[in-house]
DNA sequence: CTTTCGACCATAAAACGGATTTGGTCGAGG
DNA sequence: CCTCGACCAAATCCGTTTTATGGTCGAAAG
């Protein structure tokens, strides 16, 4: 039944919001869930189980909110812009409600990684298309794609950066800023 | 008598490089520095002291390698591009001698932000003037400086961060990349 | 007066061990 | 196919003792 693994994924989630994915305990989530601890592991392999389909769904969330996002703006650039600024107010929430995970993150559990790689893949595959299409629409001068993508990457990686550390700043105009400069380096010249 | 500070910078550098700051312990510097553990409190206030006492001889040290290398490069370019190569080789030897020492900068010292704090003014002095000589050589197309700066500042963050993490990756060769982007972006253009 | 050091102290960190929790299993039963 | 209580081994917690460590002080050497 998917109603109970829904009420468990959900227990587990608020619990993990409030008190971390180590100091929550199955019997908590058991309790809340209203089941027996032991029902659960009928629909899921262990702790741990729990905690990555919550991260896949997340994750399939977060894609869908970029795929979106990408479609309300119409030229390429315009398109990059509000990936990255989707992309950037998204962290911006999921660093302020995972904040209590932070730390145990570092104890990086197996899956976490292979996440995080897939949606590297994902971005990677978007940018380049988005790069591409520019460089058909006369928009882009033709380049090294994979270069151009990767350099994308690094610069959203520098605007990440003050989410991880206390650093207070303007994401929204950062990274505005940041994609303006780019382009004005990729963009055909007049 | 400066050469007795010297045996115990020296002593405790090494040590440091080895087990960290936090595992290397006051009888062990005392005995490398041969000498008494006491005595050392007549140089220097206390542990920490020593600590930072090595960390600003390295940051000079740091700054005028920057500082050198600007004056190797004739245009704006090739100088900003020198800067961010230097720097970024620095850092890699930097991230490679201290890396016992990467867990415990967690435990943020309070003189380890302060060094920082004043790393990142001179480098924004540096960067400000070398934007400005560039614009007044009518090579850099006027602008906000400060914007300008800010986002080098933080793909040079972008650039740094596969230090932190595990990630091997060709930094001499990401700079220079993500240098050419942005330069187009503000040249002026022919 | 400057410099060195051994003896000493307060506290922080490790070692320890017993009690409690917690993730996970199993077989009975619905 | 689903649910659960009883149960287990291992991890975690927690108070206590022991040890290590950063730092002080006064004496004494230069």
């Amino acid at each position: 039944m998917d109603e109970k693994k829904e009420r468990i994924i959900s227990a587990t989630k608020e619990l993990i919001a409030q008190y971390g994915f180590k100091k929550t305990t199955m019997d908590e989530i058991a309790a809340k869930a209203r089941m027996g601890k032991s029902t659960m592991y009928y629909y899921f392999k262990n702790k741990e189980d729990i905690f990555a389909e919550i991260v896949r769904i997340d994750s399939d969330l977060f894609r869908q909110k970029l795929i979106d996002a990408i479609q309300t703006a119409y030229s390429p650039q315009d398109k990059i812009m509000q990936y990255v600024r989707t992309r950037m107010l998204h962290l911006k929430e999921l660093s302020n409600y995972y904040k209590t995970l932070t730390n145990e993150y570092l104890d990086h559990y197996f899956f976490i990684e292979k996440v995080r790689e897939d949606f590297y893949s994902f971005e990677n595959k978007i940018l380049s298309d988005l790069i591409n299409e520019g460089i058909q629409q006369n928009i882009f001068t033709p380049c090294d794609i994979d270069v151009v993508v990767h350099m994308i990457a690094i610069a959203i990686k520098g605007l990440e950066c003050p989410l991880f550390i206390q650093k207070e700043q303007d994401l929204e105009r950062d990274s505005k800023q940041m994609m303006e400069i780019i382009f004005k380096g990729i963009e055909v010249r007049a």
